[in-house]
DNA sequence: AACAGGTTCAACCGCAGTTCA
DNA sequence: ATGAACTGCGGTTGAACCTGT
């Protein structure tokens, strides 16, 4: 039943790594590939776990590293990757060549933070630390627990944001069947447009036809006809084509 | 030169999801 | 189907380094 113990903890080294034992790592990666590190120190003749080996590479003795300090270009696409993805470094670490989750996250801590707060943002939501405390208000539609990598992709490209994750949120809703999450919140400096004005006429949208099933048994509110065609109207600061465009799984 | 306090970043830890016997 | 091991991730730690006094 099951396997064989994991690596024997006892008997690793911890702590900083030598000269000697990176060119080892080196020298077997290049011999026999990257993978089943469990049993790659035992190979290597390192006293390392299989983890720490792993790390090391990862994050220290690829040879598709870029080392040195992060460009002004590199900073923003940071910043603008956190203000979609949250803390997803590894997701992050996947849109800059050659840096890792563990730089990405280092350099997000001690430079960017601080950046962000001299410009007067909460690094985590990402708005003014300015902003009235109802601005900041964040209403959460849960359809399910995990974020995966193809749901944060989707994210980016429809401009949404997985981050704002305030602890008092409140679940509006949960649906085990689909695995996507969206989090909503009005949009900066100005009042949330749920309202769709037609020809003069202000009408009021009920949540079937802001999340585009006009005419649909749902429907609620009072478009004659379920008017309400228009495509690319905000609706509680997502536009109509770009929600529509993420794939319910 | 010596010390204290602040900063940086490599490495560790624990957890969650996945794989496999 | 079950449960232990494996893998990868994000949060945290602490030693090394830097800066100011």
């Amino acid at each position: 039943m099951g396997r064989s113990p994991c690596c024997e903890k006892a008997h690793t080294n911890k702590g900083a790594w030598t000269k000697e034992e990176d060119d080892r790592l080196i020298a077997y990666i290049r011999a026999h590939g990257e993978g089943c590190w469990r049993s790659l120190p035992k190979a290597a003749g390192l006293l390392r776990c299989g983890k720490s080996c792993r790390l090391r590479w990862i994050n220290y003795l690829r040879p598709d590293l870029k080392r040195g300090n992060f460009t002004d270009e590199e900073d923003e696409l940071i910043i603008k990757l956190h203000s979609h993805l949250g803390n997803k470094w590894s997701l992050i670490a996947g849109r800059l060549p050659g840096r890792t989750d563990n730089e990405i996250k280092n350099y997000w801590n001690t430079h960017i933070r601080r950046k962000l707060l001299s410009r007067g943002i909460d690094p985590t939501t990402h708005r003014s630390v300015n902003e009235p405390a109802s601005a900041r208000e964040v209403t959460t539609i849960s359809f399910a627990g995990s974020t995966t990598k193809e749901d944060a992709e989707k994210c980016i490209t429809a401009g949404i944001n997985l981050n704002n994750k305030e602890e008092n949120s409140p679940v509006f809703e949960r649906c085990p069947d689909l695995n996507l999450e969206l989090r909503i919140s009005p949009p900066y400096q100005q009042q949330a447009q749920e309202q769709l004005k037609t020809g003069g006429r202000t009408i009021s949208l009920c949540f079937a036809c802001s999340l585009g099933a006009q005419n649909n048994k749902d429907c609620s509110c009072n478009i004659e006809g379920g008017s309400s065609s228009n495509s690319g109207y905000d609706f509680l600061g997502l536009k109509t084509v770009e929600y529509r465009s993420l794939e319910m799984k």
